[in-house]
DNA sequence: TTGAAAGCGCTAACAC
DNA sequence: GTGTTAGCGCTTTCAA
């Protein structure tokens, strides 16, 4: 492996001596920390614009032995459900990253329970980190939260999905109507469709915001605009109950002896996978959303035929990486808003998104 | 944006003092640079792993001041072709590791011109960069150029397609067979098809390897195991003349009016598509590989049904990462053969691919 | 408001 | 073989 000498670099005392100044004052200029006058700052800043010079990471990182925390508030999970994604996106970038002595640490909220997201708030702005990336569950109390840190400076991310402030330093997540609109497509896929079960979660817990709003919309549009003669049925589901799930769903299918066109919308699909499995229903084609192990074993086995995903994992990383452009090298991101892909996968090609 | 200092870590000064010896000592050892006893290099050695200690990369490389050059070795292309995405992803991993004082550069031939090839390696040897990326085309010349880098201890990286040494560092890039396979199940789509047209392109330069028959194994296995008693016609066109593509096109499909099945295996799919197009021909379901621009317009204007990519840039992206994390941090990489998703593009997710 | 100077942790040349 | 030392380019006191 060969090596070169890096030729001819400018340098802080370059600059500071083509402007007549110490390298202090470039420093100081270099840094907006104030004390210069405007003069030297004019002058300074001219000089670095001709020379053209780019500071040396290294030799900054070095001297200002400062390393930063990004901190990364997501829901907590069980091992295989949809935020171990996350996680391990988290996990991912933290590896990625620590090169730059920059330290990722995940933060978990219950879901469920307002007090444990307020408590993880507060322990974050009690000693905040040079960022912050939120995948935001509760409304109200997240707004609350990032209204505190734009307050204070620091940047934070949405990523899943997110609310509508200004302020956020960037988005990461994926195109949220398009995506019932692409499902919908999937499942219908020019066939002659006359009716579609919609298959639901039962979400009676509020203050949550229902992330699957904006893709139902999407995915109704899409029906009603391709096959507006076809009904779509809502079935709710408890995802607590497997026993219940089966009697639920025995009952809308009751009646119906053609081929069935199912789909969910979040990332629950191996419900009703498993149910068709356990009753041994083939006649059917079921859609769904997020690589969730057991979606991908549906999606391997046959019960599900396909999966729309958007690689939460990539998304954190991306995340995680703007920020840490912006903390370390002043980069802002190229676009706020980062509307990611939605990938299609289905059993000949999902071993390859693993 | 708060900052943390970085505490207690261990440095090469605490780990000389354990040691008992000077952190010369400690840098000969670190760098298995010799002139060091078998017992400081022990003892040295125990004290590292004892204390944990991990070298602070940011000196290192301030106080080492070399930079690494990686060099791509690519064919020359026009704008919106296959190897531009290849480029993109070049440019987009130049930006990235350049913080780190790595170069990347491209390094392009003349795919139907070997000796171009031949010259761009002896120049490539002539002055050695730190690792090599290729996407071999020439067989022959790329075993005798990759075996000199071998012999050198340059790594070098497989992109593309790989050829059939075993010293590579790693692979990146699309299981070939699979996505053959692959793209006859979107082509029929469980739809009673009973004739597919494989669009092919005329290839007469010898010492060329052909990239796309492993995939068209691939799909004439799927055919042939769905669909046995559908036929492949094969049809060659000539790229560069478009008015004999037409009449290519038009005599094949002369006596058939069902709807017409089409598939092109490389990234030339527009070449059917503007046929198809000129021709007001729609009664068909069109499928190829690899976002070009070209295709993906085909995409959104309806000549083109799906698409199944590969992203060319993220894997050039990965590679030079592998490069860097081992030429940097010696750090191996995860799996050698690395193949990469094979994306599902249509009219309504190819947008957030772009 | 500014300059001088002492590091940051590591590398590499040089002297012993 | 080994220790010593002068940087690498930048940050951050501290004194002026």
């Amino acid at each position: 492996m060969e090596e070169h000498k890096q030729e001819g670099k400018i340098t802080i005392n370059d600059v500071a001596k083509a402007a007549g100044v110490s390298k202090g004052t470039v420093d100081r200029v270099l840094h907006d920390r104030g004390e210069v006058s405007e003069k030297s700052r004019e002058k300074v800043l001219r000089v670095i614009e001709e020379l053209g010079f780019k500071p040396n990471m290294y030799a900054s990182m070095l001297a200002s032995r400062k390393h930063h925390i990004i901190q990364c508030l997501i829901p907590e999970f069980f091992t295989g459900e949809f935020w171990s994604l996350t996680d391990k996106g988290i996990a991912e970038a933290a590896d990625l990253v620590s090169r730059y002595g920059v330290e990722v640490q995940p933060v978990r909220y219950d879901q469920y329970n307002i007090e444990s997201f307020q408590k993880v708030c507060e322990d974050i702005l009690q000693n905040p980190p040079s960022g912050v990336i939120i995948a935001p569950m509760f409304r109200a109390e997240t707004l609350r939260f990032v209204r505190e840190l734009s307050a204070r400076g620091i940047p934070y991310i949405y990523v899943d999905s997110k609310l509508e402030d200004d302020d956020y330093f960037a988005y990461f997540g994926m195109p949220m109507y398009q995506s019932g609109y692409l499902c919908a497509d999937i499942l219908t896929m020019d066939q002659d469709v006359k009716k579609v079960y919609l298959v639901r979660i039962a979400r009676d817990k509020k203050g949550l915001s229902d992330p699957t709003l904006t893709r139902r919309t999407g995915f109704l549009d899409y029906m009603s605009e391709h096959y507006p003669a076809a009904t779509v049925q809502n079935v709710i589901i408890d995802p607590i109950d497997a026993g219940k799930i089966d009697e639920t769903l025995d009952e809308a299918f009751a009646d119906d002896h053609q081929k069935k066109y199912i789909v969910m919308l979040n990332s629950r699909v191996h419900l009703v996978a498993s149910y068709l499995k356990r009753k041994n229903i083939t006649d059917c084609r079921v859609v769904g959303f997020d690589v969730l192990e057991k979606n991908v074993a549906a999606l391997r086995s046959g019960q599900v035929k396909y999966l729309i995903a958007q690689h939460t994992d990539k998304q954190t990383v991306a995340a995680v990486n703007a920020l840490v452009d912006w903390i370390i090298l002043g980069k802002t991101v190229a676009q706020k808003d980062n509307y990611t892909q939605m990938d299609i996968l289905n059993n000949l090609n999902c071993d390859y998104y693993m």
